[in-house]
DNA sequence: CGTACCGTTGAGCAGGCTCAACCGCTGTGG
DNA sequence: CCACAGCGGTTGAGCCTGCTCAACGGTACG
């Protein structure tokens, strides 16, 4: 059922964007019939309701994922009690980061979610017979290193407001580049952990957001761009 | 002459820390000779003097880069003149990270430095014919990843001592894990933008580390720690 | 030897955190 | 179907820490 499931996809199970402009990186972003095929073949599918753990940090990592379904949220917890978290994964997302066979985050489901697992064992094999595939794992990760220093940057901002609209324009990207709903199907605990604020404060920037009538929060899953402009020139003002 | 010096290399040009533990990890982490000499084959030796601009970010990306020796700095000017320092680059590291073409980030030489600069294209074709090679570039990239979040916790710290002390604790692991005597080449500049703070903070935070007795700054470019664990303790209690 | 920049120190301010209380939604069980 | 319990979210008061602006000292480089 897994390799049907997989193979019968058109779009390539992995999203990044290439290294490189042009036609020939266009074509690298997307995966062969037989490459899908050969993924599903190691990988399985997993069907898991929301708020459930995927893997703790520290655990023995065994496998790597990648989303075909849902929203699922990659976070530390320290010492102190304080909750980090380092993103939020969506469709065709690749997580299960590991170090000396250990996973260095927990991860957790956000909304219901449908992954697909791949043995690490398995996969690793496999990523050096087919350099194509492999190609395509580089990029991954290259574009996750770019939005883990695109957060970098976000954090070092000063003002709340500011940190919450850049956020909204990233969920805005992952929807649609135009697109004034913006759904946030994660709590505002994990908003303020991703922004390096309290809750409070992420509470108190939305209002502040919509005093300036640049955003409203509907409700506490749905944010709407009412003046697209002035959050783009908010989101540049870094 | 670049070829010899690449070739002649006994430890792998590539640093990083492999997915997976155990001897097969292990032996991951080295470029056989064939691979170095290929590398070498495509590439280039530089040599610059410190404080020397080495792309801008935005600039069209021609080439990736290793450090043969060094210390270098990844950097983006931000519209309002700050600077965010993502990550300084230290032997054997790679850097020349680009979308679409251009260059994400700028990068400078902090002391003098000596680089090896391998063209894209010609990289690319390699690292599709050799998947060896590019599982190395894989677990480099990954590594990079870490890092970069390791980045992300550090800086949604509230103290500037705390965060002062855990970079001290960062530089310390590229000299000795046991080391006393830490050498900082960069600014105070460049450590605060690394770390999201004012330079003013970042010497009182300095200041702050030497009343309490575990870090004196014996000089702009050295660091002696006093108290190890009592920095291990500092740095651990995020 | 001079100069410009890096680094340090001080004063005052602003913004976010903490603690605390209250509100409202959701989901569960009777 | 409704009532209640619990948690997520909001709002307020006061504190704390890092930022800004400013002046001064030191050092490295031309």
């Amino acid at each position: 059922v897994a390799i049907k499931r997989i193979a019968a996809r058109r779009t390539s199970p992995l999203r990044a964007i290439p290294f490189e402009k042009g036609p020939l990186g266009a074509v690298r972003t997307r995966l062969t019939d037989r490459q899908r095929e050969q993924l599903a073949r190691i990988g399985s599918r997993m069907r898991l309701p929301p708020r459930t753990t995927i893997y703790r940090q520290g655990s023995n990592a065994h496998s790597v994922f990648v989303i075909a379904e849902g929203v699922v949220t990659s976070y530390r917890d320290m010492p102190s009690g304080k909750r980090v978290v380092n993103s939020f994964l969506f469709a065709r997302d690749l997580f299960g980061l590991s170090e000396q066979g250990q996973y260095v985050n927990s991860t957790r489901t956000i909304t219901r979610a449908s992954l697909y697992r791949l043995p690490l064992d398995e996969l690793t094999v496999l990523l050096k017979h087919d350099s194509d595939l492999q190609f395509q794992f580089l990029v991954k990760v290259t574009h996750e290193l770019r939005e883990s220093q695109r957060r970098a940057i976000l954090v070092n901002r000063r003002d709340a407001a500011g940190r919450l609209a850049m956020f909204v324009a990233m969920m805005r990207e992952h929807v649609d580049a135009a697109a004034t709903e913006v759904p946030l199907p994660m709590t505002r605990s994990d908003i303020a952990g991703f922004l390096g604020l309290s809750s409070e404060s992420v509470s108190r920037a939305a209002r502040e957001l919509e005093r300036r009538g640049i955003v409203t929060f509907e409700n506490r899953n749905l944010a709407r761009i009412l003046d697209p402009a002035r959050l783009a020139r908010l989101v540049a003002s870094v």
